[in-house]
DNA sequence: GCCGTTTTCGGCCCGACTGTTTTCAGTCG
């Protein structure tokens, strides 16, 4: 058992995981740094995998090391293992204080700066005995940088223009939010004459939570004034590298974009190369590699004949490069959704011929959890009634605060007799094609779901949430889904996106429970929330039902269902 | 330091861009 800590901005800044799980990945990347400044080979590259996955990890880390089973985490052998228990057990990893004594700086800050590695977080140190951000500063303002061997002024004034960015630490931007100015860049370089194809790839094509930058792959018969058009437009506020074929640029809030332009015939290999995820990525290398061919942006090549495959792009015998298809057919592979290569076992089940079919936008009926002016939504039920019945909904289901929600306004008795006689009118006359359904968000609270009696049998069906903070939610979630009669429960980790931390939850038994009480769980499609989080959904797909839910509080969150089908 | 439907030893993904080099190391994705 640990507590959920709030530590600014640098701690909440990836999609929420366990802290302690964060905590040790920090520790290992910190120690993948120190070795590879000592010039030790793979040991970093080892550090770094293991620090991956246990960042990735659905449940606690302390949870495995309790059952012994650390050993069995992807890339944790023996070593890192012992290290890992080392620092749950002891709160600190000896061996990463031991190499923080030989070296003391502030390793993870100073290599967040844009363009400084460990190399040269060493020479500063060495030479300028800079130790921490504001040193680096100091440093450059004073203009001791430029001064350096090896160094110049382009470096120097390359820390001066990150080191702001550096300190606000790295925020990754909600799916949610970067989905229009991703659309809009797109937009742009379709419409110039420069571009021919192109595509958003990268962690926005697989529809992570969170996006750090927005990839962008496209074609062009004169690539450098495709470039031209990339990296002048209006948006742009910075360009940090500008190539032939590779350009990065940063846009309005802060975001990086990176363009990559291939050749058409290679299209396909490209979108596979930059559609990632890394792992995934490594893992069909492996898998051409094991034939004696190899995978790269170009293409996948026979190099079995070839002298030198490592040396140059494309060598050997072309296979396939032209789509995506082509691609992992050739690897004997089903085409992969792109949601799904995040190398949880997709490889193998398109082996298998195994994949699942995935819920589309088109399979959406109905939206089970939406607000309206009786609590904290901005419109009336008759407004969201209409606006379900735009979009083609068959049904929704108003749900507005019970009692006890932390908010000002909530329903009681009086007002939810009110909001049930409105959804009869509205459902009676007719004019909107579009089943009004009444529900409840009741609030799961220490004492339970404290609403009135009657309500269980007005309300067609009961979606219960916690939006507080307690020591034992376990508990209190297990109690609420055994004694009460809720259909649905919602957002259950109760995260919210670099603001909040999920709940310390044994999730095991609260989908154990949820399952045994034949309670549906929300994937709830607020950006902030996406909760139920993807990792949790795949690994209780057997155990429970889902419902995706909008939560609108306006009428224009309807539109959020498709960030819950992702 | 990790890992193995050819290995318990001998491999480890791969290429683009930058700045400062006079041929390449460091960083990034």
């Amino acid at each position: 058992m640990w507590l959920i800590v709030y530590r600014g901005r640098t701690s909440s800044a990836r999609e929420c995981i366990h802290v302690k799980n964060q905590d040790v990945a920090a520790r290992l990347r910190e120690i993948a740094d120190f070795l590879e400044i000592q010039e030790v080979e793979y040991k970093p590259r080892a550090y770094r995998t293991a620090a991956r996955n246990v960042e990735s990890l659905s449940e606690a880390v302390e949870d495995v090391h309790e059952r012994g089973e650390l050993e069995e985490i992807e890339g944790v052998g023996e070593s890192i293992a012992e290290k890992i228990a080392d620092y749950l057990e002891t709160g600190e990893m000896s061996y990463y204080e031991e190499l923080k004594a030989d070296l003391p700086i502030d390793i993870e800050a100073i290599t967040r700066v844009e363009g400084v590695g460990p190399k040269t977080a060493k020479e500063l140190y060495t030479k300028l005995g800079i130790t921490s951000l504001d040193d680096l500063e100091g440093a450059a303002e004073a203009g001791e940088i430029a001064e350096l061997g090896g160094f110049g002024e382009k470096s120097q004034q390359n820390i001066l223009d990150h080191i702001e960015q550096a300190k606000a630490g790295e925020e990754r931007m909600l799916l949610g939010r970067a989905i229009p100015i991703a659309q809009d860049i797109e937009a742009l370089l379709t419409e110039s004459d420069a571009f021919g194809r192109v595509d958003v790839v990268g962690s926005f094509r697989r529809r992570r939570p969170t996006v750090g930058d927005i990839d962008v792959l496209g074609t062009a018969s004169d690539p450098e004034s495709a470039m031209e058009v990339f990296c002048t437009h209006d948006d742009v506020h910075e360009v940090l590298a500008r190539g032939e074929t590779k350009s990065s640029v940063v846009v309005s809030g802060d975001l990086q974009v990176d363009l990559r332009i291939v050749d058409q015939s290679e299209y396909g290999a490209a979108l596979v190369y930059f559609t990632g995820s890394k792992d995934h990525n490594i893992t069909l290398r492996n898998r051409a590699i094991d034939r004696e061919w190899k995978l790269n942006e170009y293409g996948l090549f026979d190099v079995s004949e070839a002298d030198n495959p490592q040396n140059g792009q494309r060598v050997g015998e072309r296979l396939a490069s032209e789509t995506e298809e082509d691609v992992y057919d050739a690897l004997d592979l089903s085409w992969i959704p792109p949601e799904l290569r995040e190398d949880t076992s997709e490889v193998d089940a398109a082996a298998a011929g195994e994949l699942p079919e995935l819920v589309d936008s088109t399979d959406i009926r109905g939206d089970l959890q939406l607000h309206t002016d009786y609590s904290d939504g901005s419109h009336t039920v008759r407004e969201m009634a209409d606006a379900a019945d735009e979009r083609g909904l068959e049904y929704v289901l108003i749900t507005d605060h019970g009692p006890h929600a932390p908010i000002p306004r909530t329903l009681d008795s009086e007002t939810f007799d009110n909001q049930r006689v409105v959804v009869d009118e509205i459902n009676d006359e007719g004019d909107v094609d579009v089943t009004i359904l009444l529900g409840v968000e009741a609030e799961i609270t220490d004492s339970g779901l404290e609403i009135p009696e009657e309500w269980y049998e007005a309300c067609d069906l009961v979606v219960a949430g916690m939006h507080g903070l307690p020591s034992n939610p376990t508990e209190q979630l297990v109690h609420a889904l055994e004694k009460y009669p809720i259909d649905i429960l919602a957002h259950p980790s109760a995260r919210l996106i670099n603001e909040r931390e999920p709940l310390d939850l044994d999730m095991d038994a609260v989908m154990q429970t949820a399952a045994d009480e034949h309670v549906a769980i929300e994937i709830n499609a607020q950006p902030k929330r996406l909760d139920l989080n993807w990792q949790s959904i795949k690994q209780y797909r057997h155990t429970v039902s889902y419902v995706i839910s909008t939560d609108a509080h306006t009428a224009d969150e309807l539109d959020f269902m498709h960030l819950g089908v992702s």
